[in-house]
DNA sequence: ACCAGAAAGTCTCATATGAGACCATCACGA
DNA sequence: TCGTGATGGTCTCATATGAGACTTTCTGGT
């Protein structure tokens, strides 16, 4: 149990006795609709994640690596950091430990011997068929309270966001 | 310069050549929505947080611990735990921080003496204001390919999936 | 009034991470 | 062809973090 992980159910008496719930942070701050999907992406991500990492011993970069390579075999590890959000180094230690624990293989990319392309192993395949399960009935428990619609239109202005992240992240001057 | 954590803007040579993108890969896992909002996300946060921390010398708790007090004075450190996705070691390691630098002050409740409600200082508040701003302007920036009526329309989602949090957050099992 | 259990906060220890140096390979202009 | 700069990947070092034990204080039932 992680109680400090919690959130309330509102039942909490310090919560109750305040006019304003606690709770009032989420869109409180200054950075109204940051802080409202950094607060539900913790809540979706940490402990399964965790979870994971505890059960099954693999770090963040292994646990994304794998799902990259459930996408796509054959990508590099520069390629992972790029849509990963995790630095080269540490996705780096993971290809290694993944590969040592015989869950990736590595091969020389031909045309260009600095990289190195990686693809699952059947043990690989059969990790990551363990621990997607939690993860995707989690995702749509978070979903649940949206109607059909809601989601889908959620999606669509997810896909909008992605598709411009490119214009504004690498302004190194925010 | 963090190269590994630049998104391509598809001119790549890699990227041109393979059919398609590896972009694909953001919405092409199995976690749809979730990969999406953490991708997003991730842009945002993590090189504003990264900048930061390196010229304040602020941790990510003890960041997050200023941006509740500027939004409510008097809040607890459990009460931070709850709602910032930080564990609550790390919340007491950082409020322990912030006073030594006299950016906060405690002051037992009254109420309850394990309780300590915490307060800002000048120097805190000066110290906010002068991170802040680029978290807005870089909010603002990754908001911008919206209109205002998808932006209002994500925000209300966003309200929706955060008002129901508790009902999933504390299913251990997922 | 008491006791068992919960909650607030602090501490210790092991580990994952961030920053940046480093090496090898590649790309490209002179 | 050479040489300068960029890129892919690995390594080292310091630090922030996660897990969980621990203390003190509060709560709720008997």
């Amino acid at each position: 149990m992680r109680p400090s992980r919690k959130p309330s159910n509102g039942t909490t008496k310090s919560l109750q006795a305040e006019r304003e719930p606690l709770a009032a942070v989420i869109g409180g701050t200054e950075l109204q609709i940051a802080y409202r999907m950094g607060y539900v992406l913790n809540f979706y991500r940490e402990p399964s994640f965790r979870r994971i990492e505890m059960e099954l011993g693999l770090t963040r970069p292994e646990i994304v690596t794998l799902i990259f390579l459930n996408f796509r075999e054959g990508v590099t590890a520069s390629e992972i950091c790029e849509f990963s959000g995790h630095l080269k180094a540490n996705i780096s230690r993971g290809i290694i430990a993944l590969e040592k624990k015989k869950l990736i293989r590595r091969a020389a990319d031909k045309t260009d011997s600095r990289r190195q392309q990686l693809f699952m192993t059947a043990a690989g395949r059969a990790l990551y068929a363990r621990y997607i399960p939690a993860l995707r009935e989690r995702e749509r428990a978070m979903l649940a309270c949206l109607t059909r619609a809601e989601r889908n239109e959620f999606e669509r202005l997810l896909d909008k966001l992605a598709a411009h992240v490119p214009q504004w992240a690498a302004l190194d001057e925010l």
